[in-house]
DNA sequence: CTTTTTGCAAAGCGTTTGCATTGAA
DNA sequence: TTCAATGCAAACGCTTTGCAAAAAG
C-alpha cells in the first residue's frame, strides 16, 4: 500500500474523533499534526511550545487536556517515566524502552522476538492485557563517561 | 541459610551504609526498618507518614532524601509510573509488572520464563543493561468494572 | 440551540532548594 | 572538631480545577 497524504491521515484522525463524540477543533487538529512529527516522548509542553508557534493564542491547557483526551480513547500512550513530568508516546506500534536509571531518558528500540512473550495463564484471571513491553533498564552510553 | 535475624538485616544495612560514606542515623535505621515491612511499592509520603508514628519529629523531606539516597546506592529502585507520586521499589529481586493503564496501579508478579531474557546483541553497543523487566499493560480488575 | 471545548487564573500536589542547627564520626 | 544530615520554610514545576466565553454540531 501506499504511504497516506497528509490529508488521508488527517481525515482518518477525524473519523476516530467522531467516533468518540469528540468535536473536531483547529485546535485539535494542530497538536495532531504536531504529534505526527515531534518527537518519540514529547511532554505535553514540548507540543505546547511547537504548536504555539503556529497558534500563538493556545493555552497549555488545551494541549495539555488534549493529550489526555487523546490518550483516553487509544491516539497515544502515555508512558511509563521515573518522574518528573509526564510523556506521551505516539508509536502505538510494538515496540521496547531502555530506560536510563541515571538521566531518565527513555530510548525505543524494536526486537521481534519480544513481541510476541507469552503471557503466563493465570494473569488472564485478574488482568486483562493491552500490551506487552519489555524494559531494560541500566544506563545509557552518555552516562556512563 | 537460616532466616536472617532483624538484627543481621540492620547490620548488614550499616555496613552498606559505612561503604558509601553515609552516616547512621536513627532517621535512617528507622526509614530502612519500615521500608521492610511497608507496601510494594509506596510513596515518600506513606513512608514519612509511617515512620511518623515513631519519630513524631521526622520531616517528610528527611524521609524523601533518604529514600532518594537509597536509590543512589541501590538499596531500593525508583519505579516506572504514569505520573504522580514517584513510588520505590524495595524489592530488588527479579520480578515484574502489571500497569493498570486506568487506575495507575503497579502489581508485581514472578514468572521465571521472563528472567532470562536474552538481550539483543546490538543493544550492548550502546547500553549498559542492569535489569529487566516485563511490563504488561491493560486493565486490572478492580477496574473493568 | 445545545453541549463541548477553550482560555484563563487559581489551587493543588509533589519535589527540590537554601540555610541555620544538630549530631555522627 | 569536622562535615554530613536534619528540619523548616519557601520556591518551584507540573497537573488539575472552576468558570465564563466561544465555537462545533
Amino acid at each position: 500500500m501506499q504511504q497516506p497524504t497528509e490529508k488521508e491521515i488527517i481525515d482518518e484522525f477525524i473519523q476516530i474523533c467522531q467516533g468518540h463524540l469528540l468535536k473536531i477543533t483547529p485546535q485539535r487538529v494542530a497538536i495532531y499534526k504536531e504529534l505526527l512529527i515531534s518527537d518519540k516522548h514529547p511532554t505535553a509542553d514540548a507540543i505546547y511550545q511547537a504548536v504555539k508557534k503556529e497558534y500563538p493564542n493556545i493555552s497549555f491547557d488545551t494541549v495539555n487536556r488534549t493529550l489526555l483526551k487523546f490518550a483516553e480513547i487509544g491516539l497515544l500512550e502515555v508512558v511509563e517515566i521515573f518522574g518528573g513530568a509526564k510523556r506521551f508516546d505516539t508509536d502505538v506500534r510494538n515496540h521496547h524502552h531502555l530506560h536510563c536509571m541515571r538521566c531518565g531518558k527513555i530510548q525505543d528500540f524494536m526486537h521481534g522476538g519480544y513481541d510476541n512473550l507469552a503471557v503466563p495463564e493465570d494473569i488472564h484471571n485478574y488482568f486483562q492485557v493491552k500490551r506487552k513491553r519489555v524494559v531494560l533498564k541500566g544506563i545509557c552510553k552518555a552516562c556512563s563517561k
